[in-house]
DNA sequence: CGGTATCCACAATGATACTG
DNA sequence: CAGTATCATTGTGGATACCG
């Protein structure tokens, strides 16, 4: 299973790994902003279903990119927020950010 | 179809649908260095599929990321290399790669 | 409100064999 | 050498209903 590799294809893929879900950075586009609630983000993000919600941000969980955050309320009250290590992503997201517009640009007209 | 989200997250989006797929970027990597031919590329990655291969490689192209160039020659010669263009990702792969990296450091200790 | 549980469709990837 | 073609498998995302 391990071949080698020039190291850095494994890091990229390793990034690749954790932010390639379909709607991830949607999600953390909208953490960024601040801590949001569960029912917030799926007001924020109509079209994506609770599965894939509640999917993706155990998921980020598991990665230590967010933090659950849980108020043993009535009605229970359950936010998400960045963790510092998760804040650590928000720089690479930029130049991604940068080079989508651009292309965008290009196949569009 | 069309909801408005931070214009951001679309441009992630965007870059992820080009640099999504589970062997582009190590394609690409492997094109850092220069035009490669298929049958180097197929060394290179011993775990692709000629057909995964040739589906990213055509993908990359219809993208202008890379360049298919053919010589008309017995044995077939075919090479691939990036375009001027695709070369402008270079850039964007790093931060990728660097995170990637610290990613793996906290997960694999 | 914030989830789970099932079942299902389809896209992405893979194995294998064959070709100009 | 550089592909195509076909079929099988897996993975990802979705619809719907229900639960504490």
């Amino acid at each position: 299973m391990a071949v080698e590799h020039p190291e850095g294809t494994v890091f990229v893929q390793t990034t690749l790994k954790v932010l390639g879900g379909k709607w991830k950075l949607l999600i953390l586009w909208h953490l960024k902003d601040g801590a949001k609630r569960f029912s917030e983000l799926k007001r924020l993000i109509p079209e994506i279903t609770e599965k894939m919600l509640i999917q993706q941000l155990r998921e980020l969980e598991k990665d230590e990119i967010v933090n659950r955050n849980v108020q043993s309320d009535i009605p229970p009250r359950v936010e998400y927020s960045f963790t510092a290590y998760g804040r650590s992503i928000i720089p690479v997201l930029e130049p991604l950010c940068s080079w989508g517009q651009e292309h965008l640009k290009r196949t569009e007209c």
